[in-house]
DNA sequence: CGTTCAGTTGACTAAGGTCAATTCCCGTGG
DNA sequence: CCACGGGAATTGACCTTAGTCAACTGAACG
């Protein structure tokens, strides 16, 4: 039973009990491994995930390297908004960090809910706007502050998140190399 | 009459001739003087604006300094997504660089038609999800480009920008010192 | 004509990037 | 259970480039 999920969205859209059973019909619930890939590169998306457990990252590669853009916890939706809306390819990598149960909700069968029923459509308003804020608070972030200040922040704000990932990962995050972080690191320890 | 912004509707989501009227009876259109703020920090953004004509720039201020995050030609669509959705005070600035017309959309008004009429919950669907992929546009530029390619980007994308723009307005929408892009510029034209 | 502000330039500083070596840790296989 | 291999993290030396402070020029505007 895909009870996360519904409680997710009634936290913003009221949904009836017919459409809590119109909605559960078009879920899929996948498992991943820890480093499996649950989108990649390539592909198009024509799905949007939720992540029910575990953590995974997206990342897309820029000439070699890897630049992550977000890592999601429990309780978290992800898509490829560029390729789900326009079709084209994706070049971002969703990627399993520690095994994961993800549920995947169909393009196709989505567009067929906001047909039927316009709460859907609603939903899909919220889920976008949600992402909007969250990418302009991600933006700020990485434009407003210098990499020792991003560091410094994320540690006050999510020190779950830096103990649990590993710090070149984190590195890519804030936008700067491992050594780079490394030496932060060093500054600040040194301060105090 | 508000022929653009309802052509601009109509080129992604379908209005009958009613879904048309009711919507036109909820604009309000206001003309702005170079300089003029059509959005000030510190005020509730409650409303969506449409830039019918002109130009204009949103930045916010990070301890004294203006952070551009965007230049708004006509037929553009803006809000402050967390002031709008939320009901807290913006920190951005939407102030006009040139004269402008501007359409305004009140959130009360809005989410009426949300009510009354689900073919504008998908009109507010497709607004966010096209807002969502700007910012991912602009997000990438910022942090995947160092500031020389940024620049020589931005003069291959939208050149008449670099033309019609005051440099020092640039490097704060390129996240640089005004100094800074007067020696890339030098350094780029060295080269040739 | 003078004030103001945008743009350029110079000298200097600071901090991240790069390349390379070293250490540390962890997991795997013998 | 131990030894080895490989990736992660640290550190050093050096480079590059943006930031800062300041001076100067030039153009626009009143």
């Amino acid at each position: 039973m895909p009870i996360q999920i519904i409680n997710n969205i009634k936290s913003f859209v009221a949904l009836s009990q017919e459409d809590e059973e119109a909605f559960i019909k078009i879920l899929e619930i996948k498992k991943y491994a820890k480093k499996e890939f649950i989108l990649q590169e390539g592909q198009v998306c024509d799905k949007i995930f939720f992540i029910n457990s575990g953590i995974s990252r997206v990342f897309f590669n820029i000439d070699g390297e890897e630049k992550i853009v977000q890592f999601f916890f429990s309780d978290s939706w992800f898509t490829d908004y560029s390729s789900f809306l326009i079709g084209q390819p994706t070049n971002e990598n969703l990627q399993a960090m520690e095994p994961c149960e993800v549920v995947h909700l169909k393009k196709n069968d989505l567009y067929k809910l906001y047909e039927t029923n316009p709460v859907f459509e609603r939903v899909g308003r919220v889920m976008a706007e949600n992402a909007f804020m969250s990418l302009m608070q991600l933006n700020s972030m990485r434009t407003n502050l210098e990499p020792e200040d991003r560091y410094l922040n994320l540690l006050k704000q999510r020190p779950e998140l830096v103990e649990r990932i590993p710090q070149h990962y984190i590195a890519s995050y804030l936008g700067i190399k491992p050594q780079s972080l490394s030496r932060i690191r060093k500054r600040i320890f040194d301060k105090k």
